[in-house]
DNA sequence: TATTGTTATACTCTATAACTATA
DNA sequence: TATAGTTATAGAGTATAACAATA
């Protein structure tokens, strides 16, 4: 919009937006920040969908786990995850095992290339929240972690 | 699962799982937090879809806005934005008056009934995330919302 | 020519339910 | 009987593009 050349008031839009009660909620004030940097992380990196590059990561920093309990670290359904899986496969970035001790379930496993993958998707998404992090000291950083894990663990008590 | 009645060691996924860099990164740790408390929300107000909560408060917050004002700082496409305030008319909670000075523009405002839904809400907000803000301090409280400031800024420079 | 809001449409994301094979 | 994974399907959620009215 053009600088006004009239005297009249603007529009209730060109204020500055009064959050009114939203202001005090987490959940908005996390969804906002959320939005944006999953917007970024696609740009960076859009053959990952969501998902992917979580799972990828869990796999890799635990071998052998099963879907069903990346499904619960995820936080997706195990349908979900299933296609997520495939998805993975199909790239060649992780590899299903039938467990030996449990046949119904899948031990999985993270391949080279999906190590590289894993490295590539993760220098995006550290790159993606540069601009956030540099916004906090060293010091807010560490609090707000901690404070992320206190969070976390109130989510599921017990 | 049952308790192993076995000596074999349990299969990996009955370890703590290891986060890996997923630990480290702001995007991974706000989903889950997030994800929780849009599925708390959602069964306390299944009426609501997403972003109904939020443009109302907006509504209420500031009589006059427009539809491009409320996307903006909801976060969603101005095409989304029409469907959510067809509901919140549907509903009797919000009302479109033409805009006298600029003839394109809706004017939106909160009705009655709507402030009236918007104070239920904002109820049902409040105590989904009760468990959440109860497992931090007054201080840790206002650090976190200081912090949430300084990031969401850093999203939009200038 | 640019902007506000609308419509039509399609695509992405995610869950539900029913199934199989194992336990 | 219960659990791990799969399939098929449907429903939410969201965006894109073309459009009309107005600036």
């Amino acid at each position: 919009m053009p600088p006004s050349t009239t005297n009249v008031a603007p529009a209730a839009e060109d204020f500055e937006v009064e959050l009114g009660v939203l202001n005090e909620l987490i959940g908005f004030r996390f969804r906002r920040i959320h939005n944006h940097l999953s917007r970024g992380f696609n740009e960076l990196a859009p053959e990952a969908k969501p998902g992917t590059f979580s799972a990828l990561a869990l796999i890799g920093a635990n071998p052998g786990v099963s879907q069903t309990t990346l499904s619960r670290e995820v936080g997706f359904d195990k349908a979900t995850i299933v296609s997520i899986l495939d998805g993975l496969e199909r790239l060649g970035w992780a590899e299903r095992r039938r467990s030996p001790s449990d046949r119904r379930r899948h031990a999985l496993y993270i391949t080279r290339e999906g190590q590289k993958a894993l490295d590539r998707l993760h220098d995006h998404a550290r790159r993606n929240e540069a601009p956030i992090r540099q916004a906090l000291t060293e010091e807010e950083q560490t609090q707000f972690f901690r404070i992320l894990d206190k969070m976390y663990a109130a989510c599921f008590p017990g």
